[in-house]
DNA sequence: GCCAAAGTTTGATCTAGCGCAAACTCTAGC
DNA sequence: GCTAGAGTTTGCGCTAGATCAAACTTTGGC
């Protein structure tokens, strides 16, 4: 796995060049702003499949993802797993203190190797009063959720099977989609029954969705690989 | 409709006496400056059925619900009504300055006699500052908000569709529950087809569930009225 | 008091997609 | 190189629930 070697490093200044000031968060800030920033923060590193916190833990950080993909996951009373949304680097996540809430209400679990930053909550505030820009990050990505979440469950509600499947796989490919020549592919695992537990079905008939569209050119996948050959012919 | 005396004549010392104190937004005032606030806002009635705002609509104020109750909902390009949420007296609404958005992004249509106060947005971040009940309040509506979403969608994902009436209809009674000697009737008018847009099914499929609880006694149910007799026999 | 509109009930199909089962394929670890 | 485990594919039967259709009931307006 290659990280963006100021990341793997940690060295702000170059941190900063890499990708941090587009980032919405850290908008408008001067370098010395950012490393005093970054001075506070705590890099993580997560393996796939490793969570970085579980629902009900108390929300101690916000997060900030550098590299790789998280998938936000519920778990219900008889064990099954439901994947809310992904967060892509750039997102904030873990921001239980924008919702004024003393835990985590779900599971992020790294999809890939992952590289994140936290910083503690009680931090929160003074950013806030501090970086106009950070307020107004904060609440599009909150207002971002939401809407994601809307769309879920109008999907849900009013489409059937074939089509959340679609749906579900043109929002990766749009939020972590890495064009090879032949097509757009989801840069990170993706199996079957992941698919499933985003659109509330099972694997089987995510498995007969892709190869039916695979026989018609719309995507190519193979075990844990999707690219999207032909978005616009997907039935959205 | 009978309203709280003090609500329908406006006289803001008393609608303070009311019920205003207790609504979270406004702890710890003085009635001096409640009665500021008060001379801010706008007050608006709206009966059954017709909207306050709809989605796409500049976002031009935010909301406090005094009486009676909301239907949030979403229509989808093919016309399907999505019902999904609805407020209750002493809850904020139509809050997009909360994420960061110009515009609404659902309709608020009356689901009974309805009164409400607004202010204009450019207001939220003054009241924010002025006063930290505020912006805790209104953090703890988009947090619970999003809870709510959250768990429709896991109930979508994961429960049949007598579950998801039941889940249905139980928060409902939570929320709009009013004890009568033989049960707890969700107070405001509720037809089936209200109720399979809550929960993506079909009016048809909530009516035969409705009537074999009725047969069990769960529930007594006539033309827009639901009452719940036993809340713990639902197959929730 | 009558009629139209709105809401509800119930029956009779029909099918999407779940559950189950079995075979198959790739991958990683030893 | 072999094996175990993880992931995928496919077939088959079954049922929850959508869809279609029709009758019925309540309500409000004139």
């Amino acid at each position: 796995m290659n990280y963006p070697r100021s990341v793997a490093t940690l060295e702000k200044a170059e941190l900063f060049g890499a990708d941090i000031d587009a980032l919405l968060p850290f908008e408008n800030l001067t370098d010395a702003q950012i490393n005093d920033l970054l001075g506070l923060a705590k890099v993580h590193r997560v393996a796939p499949n490793k969570t970085l916190f579980d629902e009900g833990d108390s929300a101690e950080n916000f997060f900030l993802l550098l590299d790789g993909f998280l998938r936000i996951v519920r778990t219900t009373q008889d064990g099954d797993q439901v994947v809310m949304l992904h967060i892509a680097p750039g997102q904030m996540f873990g921001i239980a203190t924008a919702y004024d809430s003393e835990c985590y209400t779900m599971t992020a679990r790294a999809a890939s190797d992952v590289v994140a930053l936290s910083w503690p909550s009680e931090l929160w505030d003074r950013f806030a009063e501090d970086n106009s820009a950070f307020k107004s990050a904060t609440r599009r990505a909150v207002g971002l959720r939401m809407c994601e979440m809307q769309d879920k469950v109008i999907t849900m509600a009013t489409r059937k099977v074939e089509q959340r499947i679609a749906h579900a796989i043109l929002r990766l490919m749009n939020q972590a989609g890495k064009d090879t020549g032949q097509g757009v592919e989801i840069d990170f695992p993706l199996t079957r029954q992941d698919i499933s537990e985003m659109t509330g079905t099972t694997l089987h008939s995510v498995s007969r969705c892709l190869s039916k569209w695979q026989k018609d050119g719309i995507v190519r996948s193979e075990r844990r690989r999707v690219v999207v050959c032909q978005p616009e012919a997907l039935p959205a």
